[in-house]
RNA sequence: GCCCCUAUAGCUCAGUUGGUAGAGCGUCUGAUUUGUAAUCAGAGGGUCGGGAGUUCGAGUCUCUCUGGGGGCACCA
């Protein structure tokens, strides 16, 4: 018998047979190991106790200690688990795949009739059977022959879809979980009730495509969330409530910053407070634009639809895009009205082929370059119902919008200084938890494969060269650009893009931008689009959520609110406001007849940050007493220095002394 | 666009086996002049999202349209 030898993570070498498991291998260090054993790290990959070693490895045998890992068979086994159950159930129902995810996992089931609420109960404690029962977890190595005899036999249409798209030669494994089976990778626990079985919960049942594809049949998915234990369990729970509070349409509307109505689905009505944030954030990313080299343009909203035609947009995009009828009148008066199609005009669902005619007026030489192009441009897209989300996802948005035409051997110093701007921007938005995607040559695209190869090749250099670290996205960029991907988080986990840069070698080429070069000869330039924000509007949804509407004080819609404790403070009030005011700070008065109590909470619940009250006492000594939201000392101070105070507190970041940019 | 859920007063929600609507907060009026997270009393406010059907009778059951939510697909 052939033997191995397996190297521990204290350095000691052991032998042993080939053919042993890690399961074996625990037993042999001590018998207390082996029970709490869970799964093994062989050479840094994820271990069945069940599978044979049969090579020289450094090995360490995990037990329910090691929580990421813990976690990942909890959460896997919860998703065999819940299969098992819903088959028991409904015999009918067909398996398909089911992958851990964030918190939990799913799994995708096809049935005919719609999985229920009431359903998950049932499905739930038929899980908590299962667990208890502690059914031995089995796994073996089979051919692909007999995995697609077996599915044909048991009628799994999925399954064998699934394995004929497994490439030739890999191994092909099966798990079964009591006398329940799956094709799946593994690694899993060696019996069911090693899962905590008070520690997850069916969370909700959604549609989703077989394999991400909308030609395929829609499947019933349920999602689960599982943990090491009940209290786990109890603190996310408590914490997605939490998140809840702070989802930006219910602030939207209790700050009484914006509104959505049926009228104009996906378009915000931005009511008085919600302006002021977006004013707000317009002029501060104005001024950091402007400071950084950039122009400012304003280009036409409506432009002939054959003008998207040359851009490309047309032929790809037509569905998403509001196009308007140029009709001309009729001659015949009874008749309707407009009887001639002069001609198609589109809302612009984007802005860059209208920068690229403010490029093309006049000629321009290299040593224009580069040029950085902004606008902020109001652009409309007719996005899906589905897609809608708050302002997140809207139909009408202002996207902090630049191009910057440049030659090539500028491309690097471009993008560097693009994302350093980016980085100081969100720096002074408070957002430090970007995460950035490179996203590479989509299945359809325009322009060659040499072209895309040292675009994204030219981007991940220049990303590489300011420290950042990113991801790659495999195919999801634009279909003329690979682009750079910013991404932030909601108040519940789920991400969202912001900043985007995407290198673009195709429009100026199709739309003939050109420069005079050096050497005299005519060139096209390099085209980079790029926003920090994205978009006002999902920029703001953003910031509310990570700020649980707690705006920072030079953003606050209200920064401070004046309230009198008795009315014989009223015209004092009305000072304090107007001195408030003159200083540039965006003040209100209070002189309602109404507790003082009663108005530190209701201005605390809408969130102002500063109230100041007064009495008789500093009416007559000419203070204001202050108090901050969150906390709840209050402090008495001359009317001078609160002044003096709020108003260097409402300066902009990007106007402090020292400057930034 | 697709799947599931959902829609009652400005907001948050109750409305039991079908018998034509309630509460709290907000609003308005009056009283109260108040010291840092809700003063008291009274009033007004809803063709129960739209339409159709079943029924003697529909907020409640069915269908359909529209909006909203959670996902999926899409996201230039």
């Amino acid at each position: 018998m052939a033997q191995i030898t397996l190297t521990f993570p204290d350095g000691n070498q052991r032998s042993y047979a080939s053919g042993t498991t890690p399961a074996e291998v625990a037993a042999s260090i001590a018998p207390g190991l082996a029970k709490k054993a869970i799964s093994a790290a062989v050479d840094g990959a994820h271990f069945d106790l069940a599978w044979p070693l049969t090579q020289d490895a450094r090995i360490a045998i995990h037990t329910m200690a090691d929580d990421a890992l813990a976690l990942e068979l909890i959460r896997h086994d919860c998703a065999h688990i819940m299969a098992r159950a819903v088959q028991e159930i409904w015999p009918d129902v067909k398996v398909t795949i089911g992958p851990v995810r964030d918190y939990g996992w799913f799994y995708d089931f096809d049935r005919a009739e719609p999985f229920t609420p009431e359903d998950l109960g049932q499905i739930e404690a038929r899980m908590k059977q299962i667990i208890n029962a502690r059914d031995p977890v089995r796994t073996e190595v089979w051919s692909r022959e007999a995995a697609l005899a077996h599915y044909a036999l048991r009628n799994e249409p999925y399954k064998i879809e699934l394995i004929n798209r497994i490439p030739p030669g890999e191994d092909l494994r099966m798990y079964w979980h009591g006398n329940w089976q799956d094709f799946c990778r593994g690694p899993h626990f060696q019996h069911t009730g090693q899962v905590p079985a008070d520690a997850f919960k069916l969370t909700s049942i959604a549609g989703a495509y077989w394999l991400g594809d909308s030609t395929r049949p829609m499947l019933q998915r349920i999602y689960g969330i599982a943990f090491k234990n009940r209290e786990d369990l109890k603190t996310h729970m408590t914490m997605l409530e939490e998140a809840g509070k702070r989802d930006h349409r219910k602030l939207g509307r209790e700050m009484n910053l914006f509104h959505f109505q049926e009228e104009a689905q996906g378009s915000v009505f931005w009511h008085p407070n919600g302006f002021v944030v977006y004013n707000q954030l317009e002029a501060y990313i104005r001024r950091r634009l402007n400071r950084s080299g950039y122009v400012e343009v304003k280009t036409p909203q409506l432009m002939a639809a054959k003008f998207w035609e040359a851009s490309g947009h047309w032929g790809k995009y037509r569905e998403n895009m509001f196009v308007v009828p140029d009709e001309v009148p009729g001659t015949d008066e009874n008749a309707p009205v407009f009887t001639g199609r002069a001609d198609l005009m589109a809302l612009k669902p984007m802005n860059c082929p209208a920068h690229i005619q403010i490029f093309k007026q006049g000629t321009k030489s290299y040593r224009d370059l580069p040029l950085r192009m902004a606008e902020f441009g109001c652009c409309h897209r007719n996005e899906a119902h589905g897609a809608l989300h708050g302002l997140m996802r809207v139909r009408q948005m202002t996207q902090d919008d630049a191009h910057i035409f440049c030659r090539e051997d500028q491309i690097q110093s471009e993008t560097e200084h693009f994302v350093h701007l980016l980085y100081s921007v969100y720096g002074h938005m408070g957002f430090t938890d970007v995460v950035i995607k490179l996203a590479t040559r989509p299945e359809k695209f325009g322009g060659t494969i040499e072209r895309w190869n040292a675009a994204e090749k030219a981007l991940g250099d220049a990303l590489r060269a300011t420290g950042y670290d990113f991801e790659i996205a495999e195919g999801d960029g634009a279909f003329y650009a690979p682009k750079l991907e910013f991404h932030l988080k909601d108040a519940i986990g789920r991400s969202w893009q912001l900043g985007t840069l995407q290198l673009d070698y195709v429009l100026p080429e199709s739309l003939d931008a050109t420069y005079t070069a050096e050497d005299g000869s005519r060139r096209h330039p390099v085209m980079l689009h790029r926003a920090i924000f994205g978009s006002l509007e999902r920029f703001i949804g953003v910031l509310i959520e990570s700020y649980a509407g707690k705006l920072p004080f030079w953003i606050a819609p209200r920064q401070v609110v004046v309230a009198s404790i008795v009315s014989d403070a009223d015209p004092f009030v009305r000072e304090v406001v107007e001195t408030l005011r003159a200083r540039g700070l965006r003040a209100e008065p209070d002189t309602r007849n109404e507790k003082i109590n009663y108005k530190v909470r209701e201005h605390s619940v809408g969130k102002v940050p500063v109230i100041l009250a007064i009495g008789a006492r500093e009416v007559e000594e000419r203070t204001v007493s202050i108090r901050r939201l969150g906390e709840t000392i209050t402090q008495t101070i001359s009317l001078q220095a609160v002044v003096e105070e709020l108003a260097a507190e409402g300066i902009p970041p990007d106007l402090r002394i020292p400057a930034t940019n």
